[in-house]
DNA sequence: AAAACTTTGCAACCTGATTGCATAAACTTT
DNA sequence: AAAGTTTATGCAATCAGGTTGCAAAGTTTT
């Protein structure tokens, strides 16, 4: 029972329990997004949907974000600690194509964009794919 | 057999058969992307695999391309008779969140990006989601 | 400590995508 | 035109990620 964690679910009004503290621990030690898939192999015994539901708790709670990289599977990131998940707060995602690993660019937020008459703009999805440092 | 169809086939090299001309047919009469599902709704009898497969050698030959816009399905539009999709034929989609249909925003090109040092571009997917002139 | 609520584990299910394999159709060669 | 070869199609089966129902375990409230 990690004090630094507890306070960390705690601000996001999340009931820190064993489960949580470990999921927000395997999030926190990663510098890339990781999937559900990838969250419960870092695991022997726990199961798919306790930290489905565990990643649900953070989204909602406004502790992690998530990206859609088109791989198939869904990742998870935690949030700054102001992140309100509000327009501000989008950034782009980078998929490396080599080591697939799917990085937040925090400091590229989605462009503006002038659309077209009467579309309006709620949010937005931007993956770029290529090469990361890592496998230049 | 339409001698239309059957050409825009042609030029990309692909052999017409009768089941490629009804799933293009399909494709060339909507203005927004379709998927898979959205397609084989459109014929009585026909298997999905082979709109399946179909779509795959439509996209290998550079006919359509696929958006995955995260509502869990991938969607196909045509291609420009000049696309080659390369990253000059890049371009938004926007996925209206009321009536579900994604378009292709052809005048859109993804925008130019300063990716941090040693990040390489060769790709990217950039989905809009608001609310379309439709259903404003 | 009983009642009420929340979290977890397990099995089952769902949906879209994808494959193996046999048949049918189209094309080539003799 | 028949035989041989390649390609396309249909059907059933499988896969993967995601999601849900339900009962047991754990917590909090009364
Ligand atoms: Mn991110
Ligand atoms: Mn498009
Ligand atoms: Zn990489
Ligand atoms: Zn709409």
């Amino acid at each position: 029972m990690n004090k630094d964690t507890d306070n960390k679910l705690k601000l996001r009004n999340i009931k820190p329990t064993a489960m949580r503290q470990l999921v927000y621990d395997v999030l926190s030690k990663q510098k890339k997004a990781l999937s559900l898939i990838e969250i419960e192999q870092q695991f022997e015994n726990v199961d798919r949907s306790t930290i489905f539901r565990t990643l649900k708790t953070f989204q909602d709670n406004l502790l992690i974000h998530s990206v859609d990289d088109g791989t198939g599977s869904v990742k998870y990131a935690l949030c700054d600690e102001d992140c309100t998940c509000s327009l501000n707060d989008l950034h782009i995602h980078f998929l490396c194509t080599k080591c697939g690993q799917t990085h937040c660019m925090k400091s590229m937020p989605i462009p503006n964009l002038d659309l077209p008459k009467d579309f309006s703009f709620e949010n937005a999805n931007f993956v770029v794919k290529g090469t990361c440092p890592n496998c230049k």
